[in-house]
RNA sequence: UCCCCGGUAGCUCAGUCGGUAGAGCAGGUGGCUGUUAACCACCUUGUCGGCGGUUCGAGUCCGUCCCGGGGAGCCA
């Protein structure tokens, strides 16, 4: 087929009084006397071209007139400046062609405004719309930003594995892989034998690639993984999925400092790559999903993330005088409602609550001097709270291994993990990033269904 | 999983005290117009989420199940 440019390209060059052809998607047709106004989109950007059909064309009544909402099309002419206001230049098409119809009667999208929620049960479709399109752009721009954050920074990519045979990662519920007969399964004193199943042993999908990424951090430094994750846990709230991308990095020689100071220019660095590379699609957020947007960025950016201990995290909501649902208390875990008044009230930025008790974390983060708290991290942000959750690594055998007995963890399956402190430890740290709630940050997307392209969730995998 | 709210036309919603259903948009037809969420006139569209109950009569009241949304828990 032609090449043709793409539209955000010929919005951006303005090639006047050139010939060329464009193709995409209506997104509307305006009938006007002797002519037609196509607004056509090719999903490049966000605003679309101006095709203006005249009633000469050949196939005008025949085809042009006919042309609705999701219509594709190729148009072939002159590039001019617009007379009129709405568009700097538009499109004056000598051919139209029609590639495909979308029948108005059965096609679901509409020039209209739709509910998200609608949105969803058609979300095969939905990607065409202005918003839903603009946030797969802007998830694409970012998930490149986080390729390029860390090449610059030397860090090496590790495709760790989607399944695993780890009995647990301590990190939630998990899907089971089989390749055994559901109707018939295979029974060995009552229980489900599975000596005879594909792996010979039972095997998940991973909720984490930390343990695996550690492996590799004690080999090449720093290293990353980025890739899809699942957890099977019952949770029905926007900022769930069943299954989702997660990024976590690991870091050799490295405690929980410079593990802060990582996620903090890492965070930083993405929403500046996201306004310099989609500031248009950040306009459309900014004007119809939240209006604070621009405001939440820009003080992500100004300021130095706050960074307390959870003790002095519980001291501050003790001393907040504030009427909790669920009472403060040294050794209790935050909850929501703690986090918020933390980062929307109390300092009304983002916030590194570090060294939290170590009877409510899992048993691979490092245990401090007072063997009461471990390195852990967790940073929280205004609106979404949680967006990381990280740690130092226990690198000391004999404290790891104390710590999984304690845990009730069998260590017989875990000694490739112990080895790693066996041989060659060193301190080392990491954290994971829940990808689709930094792309609900950066575009102010209320429920993280709408910032991935096919949701999973418990009950619902529409498409 | 728990709590709250909701499910009515293709979409977004209204529907009073229980008396068999309406608006806007979309769609269709015609008109007008360098239009831009185009405009004007006319027209079409319903298992009122499913099942059961109360009642002379249920969109409306009760029970139950399903689905969706918000919040909570779990977490990223």
């Amino acid at each position: 087929m032609e090449k043709t440019p793409r539209i955000k390209t010929i919005l951006t060059e303005k090639p006047l009084n050139r010939d060329i052809c464009v193709q995409g998607w209506l997104k509307s047709k305006r009938d006007s006397k002797g002519l037609s106004f196509l607004d056509l989109t090719d999903g490049s950007s966000l605003s679309g071209l101006q095709v203006i059909a005249p009633e000469t064309l050949a196939n005008y009544h025949t085809d042009v007139s006919r042309l609705s909402t999701g219509c594709a099309i190729a148009a072939r002419g002159q590039l001019v400046a617009s007379p009129a206001k709405g568009q700097e230049v538009e499109l004056h098409a000598r051919e139209i062609i029609v590639y495909g119809w979308a029948p108005p009667e059965s096609y679901p999208l509409q020039k209209k405004r739709h509910s998200f929620e609608f949105l969803r049960s058609v979300a095969h479709l939905r990607g065409r719309t202005n918003s839903l399109g603009a946030v797969a752009r802007v998830r694409s721009r970012l998930s490149w930003a986080i390729q390029q954050f860390f090449q610059q920074r030397g860090f090496f990519q590790i495709h760790t594995p989607v399944i695993t045979t780890s009995d647990c990662e301590g990190a939630g519920e998990m899907f089971t892989v089989t390749s055994l007969d559901l109707q018939q399964l295979p029974l060995a004193n009552g229980a489900v034998d599975f000596s005879r199943d594909f792996f010979g042993r039972p095997a998940s999908l991973t909720v984490s690639g930390q343990l695996e990424a550690e492996a590799y951090a004690l080999a090449l430094g720093n290293v990353y993984t980025f890739g899809p994750t699942f957890r099977a846990e019952n949770s029905n709230t926007s900022r769930h999925l069943a299954e989702f991308w997660m990024l976590e990095p690991e870091m050799a020689f490295c405690d929980l400092e410079g593990d802060m100071d990582l996620a903090e220019e890492l965070l930083k660095f993405l929403i500046a790559d996201c306004l310099a590379n989609c500031a248009e699609e950040l306009e459309l957020f900014s004007r119809f999903i939240d209006k604070d947007l621009p405001a939440r960025l820009d003080n992500v950016l100004r300021h130095d993330f706050v960074r307390l201990s959870y003790t002095d995290a519980v001291k501050e909501l003790e001393q907040s005088g504030r009427e909790f649902t669920f009472p403060v208390a040294w050794g209790i875990d935050l909850q929501s409602e703690h986090e918020r008044y933390l980062a929307e009230t109390l300092f009304q930025r983002p916030v590194i609550v570090i060294d939290y008790p170590k009877t409510i974390k899992p048993f691979y983060m490092r245990v401090n001097d007072d063997n009461k708290t471990v390195a852990a991290m967790d940073i929280l942000f205004p609106g979404i709270g949680e967006i990381i959750g990280g740690s130092q690594r226990e690198e000391r055998l004999e404290v790891l291994s104390a710590r999984m007995e304690e845990a009730g963890i069998d260590l017989a399956s875990y000694q490739w993990y112990l080895d790693l402190r066996r041989y060659g430890t060193v301190p080392h740290a990491g954290f994971g990033l829940g990808f689709e709630r930094m792309i609900q940050f950066a575009t102010g997307m209320a429920n993280i269904r709408d910032v991935i392209a096919f949701p999973r969730t418990p009950g619902s995998t529409a498409m």
